[in-house]
Formats: C-alpha cells, sequence, structure tokens
DNA sequence: CCCATGTGCTTGCATTTGCAAACGTAAGCG
DNA sequence: CGCTTACGTTTGCAAATGCAAGCACATGGG
C-alpha cells in the first residue's frame, strides 16, 4: 500500500504526460490504449500513477500516440533528461540517415521554433492561451537563473 | 518453460554481454551483484538469459559495471541502435528549449526525411545527382546486409 | 421511455520480476 | 582430515505487471 502511494508519487508525472499527449492528439483512452495494443484498464491506471509500466509498454504507448519513446522514457526517469539546445544542433549535424540539406532544414525549423519561443517570452504579454507556452517560460527562467 | 526458452532466445545476448563486461571488469558475479545493488542469484539468472530485467535493474548493473545505461538498453533492445537515430530523437526528446508540440512536430519531420531517404534508397534509380545521396545508399545497404 | 454505443474505472487473476534462503562445488589453510 | 571462504546456481515466494471481464455513467437515436 505504501509502495503504491510512493508509486503514484514518483511516476504520477509520467501518467500526466501520457495524457496530456493523449489529450492533444484528441483520442479518448481505448483509442490509445487500442493504438498501444495495450489494456484500456491498465492504461487507465499508468495514467493515474497507479501502475509503472515496463519499457516495453511505454514503447508501445509512444507508437500508439506517434511520439518517439524517447520521449517516454525520460518521463519515466529511464534515460538522463539532457538540457541544452547544442545538443539537438550537434546531433542533427552529425546525422547520416538524412541528407544535407534536411539537415539544413531541420535545423532551421529548430531554429525557428526557439526564436518562436523566444519572441513568445520576450512580449511576456497576455497573450497566451496556451498553458503550456507558460510552463515553458517559467521554466526557461529558472534554468537561466541557474546559470 | 516454452516462454522460457523463448526468453532466453530473446535476451540472451543482453546476458552474454552482462557476462563479457564483467569478465573484462574482472569482477565475479557477487561483486558485480553487490556493486549494482541487485542479488546475485538474479544477476546470474539474467546473465543466463532466464529473467529479463527492468530498465531499473538495467541502469543499476550499468552503474555497477561502471558503463553507460544507454549502452545496456540498447543491448536489451530497450532504444534503438542505430546511432544518428538514436542521437538525434533523443536530443530532440529531452530538449526543453521548445514545446512539446514543437518536439513532437520536429521528430515527425525527422522521421519523415528518414522514410523519404529509404524510399530513394528503395526506388535505387540513377536520378541521384547528389554524391551524399548515394554514400547514404550504400551504407544503408552495407547495414541491411548486416541484419 | 428503452436501447445501443461510447467513456473511463474496478476487480480478480495469471504471469513475470526480483529477492532470500539454501545448495553444491572449489580452493586455501591448519 | 575438517573448517572457512568464495564461487555460481536452485528453489520457493512476495510483490508487481498487464490482462480480461465487468461495472457505472453519459450520450444519442428511435
Amino acid at each position: 500500500m505504501g509502495n503504491t502511494g510512493d508509486m503514484g508519487i514518483d511516476v504520477s508525472g509520467l501518467g500526466d504526460f501520457i495524457r496530456d499527449q493523449r489529450d492533444q492528439a484528441q483520442m479518448s483512452l481505448r483509442q490509445l490504449a487500442k493504438a498501444a495494443d495495450v489494456s484500456n484498464p491498465y492504461l487507465s491506471q499508468v495514467e493515474r500513477g497507479l501502475r509503472k509500466p515496463s519499457a516495453e509498454i511505454l514503447g508501445r504507448i509512444a507508437q500508439g500516440l506517434r511520439i518517439s519513446a524517447e520521449t517516454l522514457y525520460v518521463q519515466a526517469g529511464i534515460l538522463a533528461q539532457r538540457a541544452g539546445d547544442d545538443t539537438v544542433t550537434t546531433a542533427i549535424a552529425a546525422d547520416r540517415t538524412i541528407t544535407e540539406r534536411q539537415r539544413t532544414t531541420l535545423l532551421q525549423i529548430y531554429a525557428a521554433f526557439q526564436a518562436e519561443n523566444q519572441a513568445t517570452a520576450a512580449n511576456h504579454s497576455s497573450e497566451s492561451s496556451d498553458d503550456e507556452t507558460l510552463n515553458e517560460q517559467s521554466k526557461m527562467e529558472v534554468s537561466h537563473g541557474s546559470e
């Protein structure tokens, strides 16, 4: 019982994250469960932090959500959360599974996304209809302060 | 029993790998088990492919072996082994300078680029005026041959 | 109203994971 | 020889994982 409680606390971030992704994808719990080839009661328990899924199940859920498995591994604490934009830039530049033109395109899109976020932070207006943008801002402010 | 057999076949690569690493580190099974804070009988079973350890246990074993957890995740089939693919995907997933939706979008574009390259390789036409595309093809053919 | 369909959750259970106690064997020492 | 220590393995079991059957509720249509 106590363990169950602890487990809920430890993994609730993951469950919330999966729930958020599912909402964004406008999928019902049963739809995602089917897409992920996971039982819907179990998915429900995972989202509510009552169960801690294995990496295999995480992989399947990620597939159903059409996001990378690594994203969920990070949320679950299986993979380390490496910060910094140079990591993405370096990785893309070094990637040989896509052409140079594609690499350039990806880097440009990435930079545009970052600029978009910077502009939103600079404005700091009440324009934000997106709670997630607000959360991102506060996180960036925190990390900036630590640097 | 039949399942155990299958499990042995599926995970024997991981077990052998752990055993090899342990031998190289000149540690006994009990020493590694202690360093990894894992029971030695269980570690024995893992090495012989009788059990499939969770990501958490893998992380602990990696710690005991003083190797990266990702190395064992790859061996266990939790993480993809394609170097470039893995690095970019992981980096994007972990990046906090862009929003979740932007991360998803980037990952989708990245995947689409890769699929595009796969399709180009499948066609294998002489249309390639790009030397780099040719290099990509030969690399992919090599990796395909090793599989 | 009733019925059908969809939603997320509860519950019992089979299987798997990881551990503790114990085992059999080998090596070194008095 | 017996004893101690170390080695890797066997075995039984508690807890956790993941599933199937079922539940309660909401919504829409005839």
